[in-house]
RNA sequence: UGGGGUAUAGCCAAGUUGGUAAGGCAGCGGAUUUUGAUUCCGUCAUUCGUAGGUUCAAGUCCUGCUACCCCAG
């Protein structure tokens, strides 16, 4: 058995709270511990604030404080090839991607983790809330303990190799114990705001951003009834249950709810809206998945009850899985769900173990 | 060009016997949030179609004008 000093952890820093503490806690542990920085996006290039500069800052000096050695790497092609352009093409479908589930599949826990691997890393580390554990010959990825923050639903695509390899040392800590810590060991990053946005790109006005690609065309807003309310500036804009940006208000013939989206329909260029936050389009009773991954890399047939999660901080809802022959999944919820949406993922759960998860492809309404 | 009605923020819309402009939607700002959303909080009419008049005080009363609507021509 290695000593912890002959163990050496890369681990991925992002320039904030979480991260630094992990690197703190690992080093304090005793393990030989190196922090890298990635760069996977070009602010520059247009003209975004340049917050990657300043996170760098803050990684060079809490691994200063933490006395780590630190690098950075540049994974920007990998993330416009693997990432970028998926999340592109399937706005390009009307659908909403997550490409946080996808950067961690494809960069974090793939080429960010051969990486670690290539510089004689043993384990990869990050400032993910998750916890992982060990039963049955089997790790599992389990919710952090930060019910507020746990962040599992975004790594449901990791499995038996990635987890093998994996560290999350501040998946045991609450995010206040986490600010604690960082201000005990005075950690410049402590009180850093919590980072918000798509991983690596930020915080972005979402139109401007989007339409730097994707060329948008403007078309009808209809209601369920086929009334034109108004117009959209690009179906790609809006995403299912959106209220904010619609821009539509008023009328006297309404019940002076808000309105809000509920279906597209990318042949006719029409997006249709339905008002009040109620209104029974918005709600689903089931949904298909596609591109299932299991965290125990086992496969799964028949069908099961569990737990389900279809967009990140919603709270668990029962469900029944049923496996189809195509490898999809039908999933019927118990109770009807507001707003599932496909290109999200839906994420599966039994208790505090994460199972894996897919790809939202449509959602039935009966 | 006879009669009646209505004109209040981008849109709906309250506004009592005249007493110092509710609310909702949209918008904007912020909080929450490693996707997009949702949610939450805050903000949003020195001014009530317009010109005068009465009054200590008028969105509220009176008169003229304008616009729109309705019923009759």
């Amino acid at each position: 058995m290695k000593k912890n000093e002959d163990i050496k952890v890369v681990v991925g820093m992002s320039g904030g709270v979480d991260s630094s503490v992990a690197a703190l806690l690992l080093k304090n542990q005793g393990y030989e511990v190196v922090g890298v920085f990635m760069k996977n996006w070009d602010e520059e290039a247009l003209g975004g604030e340049c917050t990657a500069t300043e996170d760098f800052e803050d990684v060079r000096r809490v691994c200063g404080k933490v006395g780590i050695p630190y690098y950075t790497v540049n994974f920007e092609k990998e993330y416009w090839d693997n990432v970028f352009t998926y999340f592109l093409d399937e706005y390009k479908k009307g659908r909403t991607p997550n490409p946080d589930v996808m950067c961690n599949k494809e960069i974090k826990f793939n080429v960010f983790l051969k990486y670690a691997q290539s510089i004689g890393a043993d384990y990869l580390a990050t400032g993910h809330f998750a916890r992982i554990g060990y039963e049955n010959n089997e790790y599992q990825l389990l919710r952090g303990v930060d019910p507020n923050k746990d962040q599992t639903y975004f790594l449901n695509t990791l499995g038996q190799e990635q987890l093998s390899k994996a560290l999350f040392p501040v998946g045991e800590l609450t995010k206040k114990e986490i600010r604690e810590i960082a201000e005990e060991y005075g950690l410049i990053t402590a009180n850093k705001k919590d980072s918000t946005g798509i991983c690596f790109i930020g915080e972005r006005d979402f139109k401007e951003f989007l339409s730097n690609y994707l060329p948008a065309t403007p078309g009808k807003m209809r209601t369920i009834t086929g009334e034109v309310k108004g117009e959209h500036d690009g179906l790609m804009y809006y995403t299912l249950g959106q209220r904010k940006g619609l821009g539509i208000g008023g009328s006297g013939s309404g019940s002076g709810e808000p309105w809000f989206a509920a279906h597209k329909d990318l042949v006719h260029n029409t997006l249709y809206v339905v008002q009040g936050a109620e209104h029974p389009a918005l709600f689903s009773k089931g949904l298909y998945a596609s591109d299932l991954h299991w965290v125990s890399d086992k496969a799964v047939a028949g069908s099961f009850s569990c737990t389900a999660k279809f967009r990140y901080r919603q709270s668990d809802q029962k469900v029944k899985v049923e496996m189809l022959e195509n490898g999809n999944c039908k999933v019927v919820f118990d109770k009807r769900q507001k707003a599932v949406t496909p290109g999200q993922a839906v994420v599966f759960y039994d208790g505090e173990k994460c199972l894996g998860g897919g790809i939202i492809d449509e959602v039935f309404h009966y």
